[in-house]
DNA sequence: ATATAGTATGTTATAACATAACGTTTATAT
DNA sequence: ATATAAACGTTATGTTATAACATACTATAT
């Protein structure tokens, strides 16, 4: 088992998240002699701004307004495309949005956990599951190529949250970065 | 275990399939006061022309061309919308598709399994899974409202036309019809 | 049979997500 | 320095989905 649930939906120091990130990608990129170019790293930066997913015309959005020079939509999409092939960033198709992998390098199949309040989404690698998948793929006689686990639902914080009378939280799922840290 | 794998990337009769799944609707929509109308009939019948996966814009298209006239998006997105709600059908994010459910009424947590050649995708409802997945989610605090798996990979045909030199199969997954019967 | 309330559908427009195609620039190896 | 490949810029368009409002249909109570 290999999560980073008990950190994603809780406030914590996000950048060294962030960083933790950053300095893995150049570490893999470098062992790979892949090059992890000012805008890669400027998107996947982006993406780690948070443990809420976020969508490509954010990622262009905020990209343009901090770069004052417009991005177009290749640009980003390219970028996403490098960081999906290296194992960096996830994309969860039930969002259309992007999400940065907590522990890259690691081979794993994946299950996200999604707070349909506050949009933040937690990674999990559980042998369990993938070996239910396996047994079932096998008894079907199908070949896993890919797999796509997710799941919606609420994080504990947003439990709490709702018990409380929708007190608290319930943060914006915009496009701009909030302290989702 | 729940699965209709056996069935779905063969050739059999699928009117069959097709007939049994209109009944059921009919069943289960009187027994609900839920109105079955010929549009959603319509879609419901298109969805299950194949076991393959079929998107939106291919229903539009299909219900335009049979019925003589244009048929626009928010018509099948609403019939869709109303299918989903009963069960009755299933959508794919990975695939931005839409498949007919062959055991509604159950109440399941769904495996897809997605052939990438030939598009056909058999569902399985497996309670080791489940349970892997709600012991996850548990792990977690998080409390599960709902969840997508969805695996790509080789359906056994087609591992065996691939066996055999690419000479069979390789159905087309444009957005016509076949038989994939 | 008629009013009415609710549900379903028609219609126009646009939002949101993604990629094709081609030209230019930049990095890297020789 | 030059050739090559990789990355990026740019224009255009494809694909999926929904908002908003108008009209029509259906069931029910009177």
């Amino acid at each position: 088992m290999i999560s980073n649930s008990k950190v994603a939906y809780r406030q914590h120091d996000h950048f060294r998240c962030q960083n933790a990130a950053l300095q893995q990608a150049r570490t893999l990129c470098a062992r790979d002699k892949a090059r992890l170019t000012p805008i890669r790293e400027a998107v996947l930066r982006l993406i780690w701004q948070s443990h809420r997913p976020l969508g490509a015309y954010d990622i262009i959005e905020q990209l343009s307004e901090s770069g004052g020079k417009r991005v177009l939509p290749p640009t980003v999409y390219r970028s996403l495309d490098f960081l999906l092939n290296r194992g960096l960033v996830h994309r969860l198709a039930t969002l259309n949005a992007y999400i940065g992998c907590p522990f890259p390098g690691s081979v794993h199949s994946n299950v996200f956990m999604v707070c349909r309040v506050c949009g933040s989404a937690a990674e999990s690698s559980v042998d369990a599951i993938n070996s239910a998948i396996v047994a079932t793929a096998d008894r079907a006689g199908f070949e896993i190529e890919s797999q796509s686990i997710e799941v919606s639902g609420l994080c504990p914080v947003c439990q709490d949250a709702g018990r409380n009378e929708g007190s608290v939280s319930q943060q914006s799922q915009g496009s701009t970065q909030e302290s989702s840290s």
